[in-house]
DNA sequence: TCCTTATTAGGAACCATTCCTAATTAGCAG
DNA sequence: CTGCTAATTAGGAATGGTTCCTAATAAGGA
């Protein structure tokens, strides 16, 4: 189900968000994508049509769709952000070579249990399943990624 | 089983890794702790013993006992790093509102087949699921957070 | 004991993200 | 349609966690 524009303008002021150009670019793009794009890539995509875009307005969007629930930053460890606007439940396969991540959506893992050993009081809201390992063109772990492994520490994990 | 700053020492040397009193201090405090601290909590920690100690070093230190696989980065999003020495295999469960992260140690979550729907290339190497939510004392998720929620964007999620 | 190389400390640099501000604009009421 | 008001935008500065760079130090092996 390919969104327009228009629907998109639909579905904020459904959500009671004030509808603007940049605002329905940025999630038209992001809801089309399946690669987790950070707001670099958002702004990158979106720029072309809206020259005078800030990546100040990327960020400011993502988070106004994170509040009304349309967006999720997805949890892939301490470096940039990753955005994603899937909204049923989905779990995430990560390249550790090419930093790809790929969605996951087998029904066995949506019906993990609340885990044992928890503080009585502690409420679980929500849960995922993050999948490492190395894609087709990643494997042999220390050669030929995408991005080349630059650092002078050496490389954890 | 509480390690001994000389049973860390042989541990090092076991692995091939240089002993020195900043790194056996550091990895003693980590190793020990079941808070997940940052690398600034661990400078914390340490430097009242090793004055001279920098941060640098801290984050060094936990690089190259990440590689060689005695300590291993948290999961928990894209903001500052998290660390865990406890090598058994085990998940997180994190509070949204004070960010502390409890470990979880339930075997039925250490079974979870090779998802479905992945490219027949993808070699998956680990996985960790996630838990989100609130503590006792966290509860009620727009207020009595530890960390006062500043800034200027709406909290996302 | 001496050598070699890793480690350390300290400072600067980096960069994703947030903060600050003034101008613009969307949505609403009249 | 017109004007009001608060949200949104753009741009620039600031922030802060992490990495880079360098010279001095120290660990482990010969
Ligand atoms: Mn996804
Ligand atoms: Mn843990
Ligand atoms: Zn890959
Ligand atoms: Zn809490």
């Amino acid at each position: 189900m390919k969104l327009s524009l228009e629907d998109i303008q639909h579905k904020f002021r459904e959500y009671g968000l004030k509808s603007t150009p940049q605002r329905t670019a940025i999630y038209h793009v992001l809801i089309h994508s399946t690669a987790h794009p950070t707001a670099e890539d958002l702004f990158a995509q979106v720029s072309p049509a809206h020259p005078m875009l800030s990546l100040n307005t990327v960020y400011y969007t993502l988070s106004v769709l994170g509040t009304a629930g349309l967006v999720r930053e997805v949890n892939v460890g301490h470096d940039r952000a990753r955005y994603d606007a899937n909204l049923t439940p989905h779990h995430h396969v990560i390249c550790q070579g090419c930093q790809n991540i790929i969605d996951v959506m087998d029904p066995r893992l949506d019906c993990l249990a609340s885990p044992s050993g928890l503080p009585h009081d502690f409420e679980i809201t929500s849960y995922q399943v993050a999948f490492r390992g190395y894609c087709g063109t990643c494997r042999q772990p220390q050669a030929s990624t995408t991005t080349s492994p630059t650092g002078n520490y050496p490389a954890s994990s």
